[in-house]
DNA sequence: GCCTTAAGTTATCAGGTGATTAGTTAACAA
DNA sequence: TTGTTAACTAATCACCTGATAACTTAAGGC
C-alpha cells in the first residue's frame, strides 16, 4: 500500500536556484520572512538542507529574492511608458498610472515590499531612490513643461512638487494595500475612474502649487527665498 | 560581589496587565508579533511565565493589544474635530487632516497596524469599517453640502466619492509609511503645505466628479443609471 | 555497461519558542 | 508578630528553528 517516493527531477544549479527564489517569493509574500525554510523546501518538493547548498544562509536567500524582484521591476521602463510628447499630458499620465498601478497592485510584490519595510527598510529606500523618486521627478518636470515654465528639467523640480505627486502615488498604492494586505474587497471599484480623478486632482493641486511658487519667486527676489529653498533638494 | 536581585515591585492585576499591554505595544511595533515573550518579559522586568498568568496565550495578549489600541483611537472624536458649519470647508478640512495625520503618523500605531494587516487584516477591516469609512463618508457629505447639492447626507455618498477621499487619506498615510516603516528622512518636508495642496487637489477632483455624477443623472433618467449604481453602496 | 560527478537525502545539532507546574515571597489584615 | 493570600519565580517540557556533516543516487560521457 505504501508508495515509494517518486524519483525527484534533478535540476542544474541555475535552474534549481531559480525555482527556489521563485517559490521563496511566494512563501515570503504570504507569511513574511519569518517563514521557515522547512515550509519553503516542502513547497518546492525538496529537502530543507538542499536550500543551504544554494544559499549560504537564510538571509542570503532573502537578499537573492530582493535582487530578483528589483531586477524584475527595473526591467520595465516606466520612463518610456510615460512617453514625452505624444498626446496631451493628462491622458498620458492616466495611461501611465494605469499601467504603473497594475504592476504595483501585484499581490506578491506589495506584500514582500511591506515586509521588507518593516524589517528595516533598506531595500525600500534603495528602490525609492533608484526607481520611484526619479520617476516622480520626471513627471513633475513634464507638468512644468506642460504649463510652459522656464525651468522644467527634472533637476529643477522642488521637493514640494514631488511630495504632492507622492500623495497621488501613495493614494493609489494605499488602495492596493487595502486590498492585498488588509484583505478588503475593493475589486468592485474600477481603477480607471479613480486614476482619472486622481490625476485631475493632482494636476489642479500642482497648478496652484506652481502658481504660489512663481509668485513667491517674483515677490521675493533673493534673501527671502529661504523658506522655499528649505524644502527643495 | 554578586548583587542580590532588586526586590520587584508587586502590582495589582489591573496595573500589571496595563503595564504588560503598554510594553507589548512597544515591542510588537518594533519587532512584529513574532517578538518572543521572553524579550517582552525582560523589557518589563518580569519573568516570562508571569505573562501567562495574565493572558491565556500569546494570541490572547495580542488581542488585548488590539483592543487597547482600538479604544485609544476611537476615544478621539474625529467627527467633532471635523466640525460642521464654523468657518469655510477648506480650512476645516485642512485643520482636520492636520490633527488626523498627526495621530496617524504615530510610530507605534502605524507599524502595529501594518503588522496586523500582514497577519490577516481582521483588525484593519474592523477598524476601517467602524472608524475610517464613516469618517470619509461624513467628509464627502460635507463636501456635497458645501456645493449645495440636494442629497447630502452621509447615506447619499457614492463609493466613488469615498474612493477619491481614500486617495488623499492614503496619500497622507503613505507619507507616514515612508517615514515610520521604510525609514526615510522626510521630516524636512512640512506637513501643512502638503495637506493644503492635498485638500485643494481633492476638492478640485471632487468638483469634477460630482459634476460628472450630476450630468449623468440628468442625461440618463432611470434605466441607464446602472453603471453609476454599480459603484455605489 | 561502467564510473565519475554532483544533485539530493538522512540524521543530527545547538539554540530559541510558547506554555505548564511546583515552589517562593512580598504585602496586608488580624 | 503571625498567618493568609496572591503576585511572582525557578525549573522544565515538547516543539520548532537555521544550519552542518556524512551518506546516497541519478545523470551524462566514455
Amino acid at each position: 500500500m505504501k508508495k515509494k517516493p517518486p524519483p525527484r527531477r534533478r535540476l542544474s544549479q541555475e535552474d534549481r536556484r531559480r525555482v527556489i527564489i521563485e517559490q521563496a517569493i511566494q512563501v515570503f509574500a504570504e507569511q513574511g520572512f519569518g517563514a521557515s525554510t522547512r515550509v519553503l523546501a516542502q513547497r518546492i518538493g525538496i529537502t530543507q538542507p538542499l536550500l543551504f547548498q544554494h544559499f549560504a544562509s537564510k538571509d542570503d536567500l532573502i537578499q537573492a529574492v530582493f535582487a530578483a524582484l528589483f531586477e524584475r521591476m527595473s526591467m520595465r521602463d516606466w520612463r518610456a511608458a510615460l512617453g514625452d510628447s505624444d498626446g496631451d499630458l493628462r491622458s498620458r499620465l492616466i495611461e501611465f498610472f494605469m499601467s504603473y498601478a497594475t504592476t504595483l497592485y501585484d499581490y506578491h510584490w506589495i506584500r514582500i515590499y511591506m515586509f521588507a519595510g518593516l524589517e528595516g527598510g533598506a531595500f525600500n529606500r534603495m528602490y525609492i531612490g533608484k526607481l520611484t523618486e526619479p520617476l516622480l521627478r520626471e513627471i513633475a518636470a513634464q507638468i512644468r513643461r506642460d504649463r510652459g515654465l522656464k525651468r522644467c528639467s527634472p533637476a529643477d523640480v522642488t521637493a514640494r512638487e514631488i511630495e504632492l505627486l507622492w500623495i497621488l502615488h501613495g493614494g493609489l498604492y494605499y488602495s492596493a494595500i487595502r486590498k492585498q494586505i488588509y484583505g478588503m474587497a475593493i475589486e468592485s471599484v474600477d481603477v480607471r475612474p479613480l486614476i482619472q480623478y486622481g490625476v485631475d486632482s493632482v494636476l489642479a493641486g500642482m497648478g496652484s502649487l506652481l502658481d504660489d511658487l512663481g509668485k513667491a519667486r517674483v515677490r521675493r527676489p533673493k534673501s527671502a527665498r529661504a523658506p522655499l529653498r528649505a524644502v527643495a533638494d
